[in-house]
RNA sequence: GUCCCCUUCGUCUAGUGGCCUAGGACAUCGCCCUCUCACGGCGGUAACAGGGAUUCGAAUUCCCUAGGGGACGCCA
């Protein structure tokens, strides 16, 4: 009998107490990146088992951001809560085959017993209590825990993708909970049965995951099942090097978005913390896609840099296209009119070239959007100024190029250095020292509303003198 | 406290015993381009945590130390 070949299934299953944050993010785009470029399926499980603090916000901030993110799944997600039943009915069948059993510690109990075990500098965890008591001696009125009858001796070894092979003493695990007293199951339970009937082969999560994979393997063994295989990539650090907290980094993605980055920046940027193609930096998500693998992923614990991630934003801004990048800064600068509009677009290569982030292209911006007010003009400005605004009203072309010699052609006619005539002239036109070229601005004005600043300036000038 | 993981320029990383006087990228510094800024081009500064061992040869293998991180819930 031939061995049928599995198309690979990995999945990304974030709790919906918070929002997507970019270390959730990068989990996603690891899992989705391995599937895609296996020809798989990449699933979406949505694990709101803590009913208190799961919410229908944060669900949709999960879905908006993996959209955003270009991050698409298969199939219809999969709540965890409303699987709750079937976790249940497995664990009572675990009952039934001796691999779990009843346990009535109330939780004062538990705590002295792990208190009772740390003060004795010992590891605080539950003894096993009711491990082999006979259920008879169950005291009235307790609800009790349904706990996994773990092994007490040997050792559990994982072959991670990432971590490669590592073991863990069984005396180092406890009777882990499966089911609470409450009825309803654990993470661990839920987690093992969800990805073992949505048929997971691969699981690519944080190390923080990485011990409760030795408890995770536990349970498949109870039910006899077979164990994917799992990836433990590194946690995203913050600046200081500490675990990404929400007091510094950890915002949610859309936050990244109102910051002004691409979406193809962040997963560029996401997806090379911990993880190399060579010398390459510049990757897109489909290349990424044809060059990912599992071989590459780092095990050290990266920071995220946000200068890099604005220099990649920076690329691609400039490779973006111009329309959509006047749909980001309508986003965030609200309607304007359509003659303005006309005009960021006009302007847009020499204003997208300048900005790194899209609240960065928003500011620059300014000099198409303002109303023009007349800026202060030195004296020697104003006479240069002037013959400017002749030569312009006289000039037939308005290109570019036919601005650009007809102001040098200026410059050495009445002998002064270019920057005598541009930097005034930039002045004048936008009221700021940093601009796109002069020629770019002039020609996205147009002669009337470029003659026409000049004149007002000058005029009002000379009514002042 | 116990267990597990990690450690190459400031940062992200390449590197799987000789190609390494350790490469790339961002940042930084200098120069060029130049109407300002940016883009672009050229060049510089800058790292194998420390100590042992294996080997003809170690960033790469092993051990120890130090530092960092993670996990030890009726949270996920």
């Amino acid at each position: 009998m031939g061995k049928l070949r599995m198309t690979m299934v990995t999945r990304f299953a974030p709790s919906p107490t918070g929002f997507l944050h970019i270390g959730g993010a990068r989990t996603a785009l690891f899992n989705w990146l391995l599937a895609r470029h296996h020809g798989g399926k990449f699933l979406l499980r949505i694990e709101d088992t803590d009913r208190a603090r799961s919410t229908p916000e944060a669900i949709e901030a999960i879905f908006k951001g993996l959209e955003w993110l270009g991050i698409s799944w298969d199939e219809e997600p999969v709540f965890q809560f409303s699987r709750a039943p079937r976790h249940v009915e497995l664990a009572k069948q675990l009952i039934e085959s001796g691999n779990a059993y009843y346990c009535y510690c109330t939780p004062e109990e538990l705590e002295a017993m792990r208190e009772g075990a740390k003060s004795r500098g010992l590891s605080p965890k539950y003894n096993g209590m009711w491990r082999d008591r006979d259920p008879r001696d169950a005291p009235e009125g307790v609800a009790p825990v349904i706990r996994l009858k773990a092994p007490l001796d040997g050792k559990t070894t994982l072959n991670d993708i990432v971590q490669g092979s590592v073991t863990v003493d069984n005396s180092q695990l406890d009777d882990m909970v499966l089911v609470r007293s409450d009825g309803t199951p654990t993470f661990m339970l839920s987690v093992v049965v969800d990805d073992h009937e949505m048929g997971i082969t691969h699981v690519i999560r944080g190390d923080d995951h990485l011990t409760n994979t030795f408890r995770q393997i536990q349970i498949y063994r109870a039910f006899g099942w077979d164990i994917p295989e799992y990836g433990h990539i590194p946690l995203i650090h913050g600046p200081d090097g500490a675990k990404l907290s929400k007091r510094h980094g950890a915002l949610g993605i859309e936050s990244y978005k109102d910051m002004g980055f691409l979406p193809e920046a962040i997963c560029n940027c996401l997806m090379r913390l911990g993880w190399s193609h060579g010398d390459d930096e510049i990757i897109s998500v489909q290349q990424a896609i044809k060059w990912f693998s599992t071989d590459n992923l780092g095990k050290s614990a990266s920071r995220l840099d946000f200068t890099k991630l604005e220099n990649l934003n920076g690329h691609y801004i400039r490779e973006a296209d111009n329309e959509r990048l006047l749909h980001c800064l309508l986003e965030i600068i609200g309607e304007i009119s359509e003659k303005k509009c006309h005009r960021l677009l006009k302007g847009m290569n020499g204003l997208k070239q300048r900005s790194k982030t899209i609240l960065e292209l928003r500011d620059i911006s300014a000099i198409y959007i303002d109303d023009f007010s007349t800026p202060e003009i030195d004296e020697m400005s104003r006479e240069i100024l002037e013959k400017v605004l002749k030569k312009l009203e006289t000039s037939e072309e308005w290109t570019e190029a036919s601005l650009e010699a007809s102001l040098r052609a200026l410059a050495s006619e009445i002998e002064v250095s270019f920057g005598k005539i541009a930097q005034p002239l930039r002045n004048l036109l936008t009221g700021k020292k940093i601009t796109p070229s002069i020629f770019e601005m002039l020609w996205v004005f147009g002669k009337e509303e470029s003659v026409g600043r000049l004149k007002t300036a000058l005029d009002l000038m000379s009514v002042v003198i």
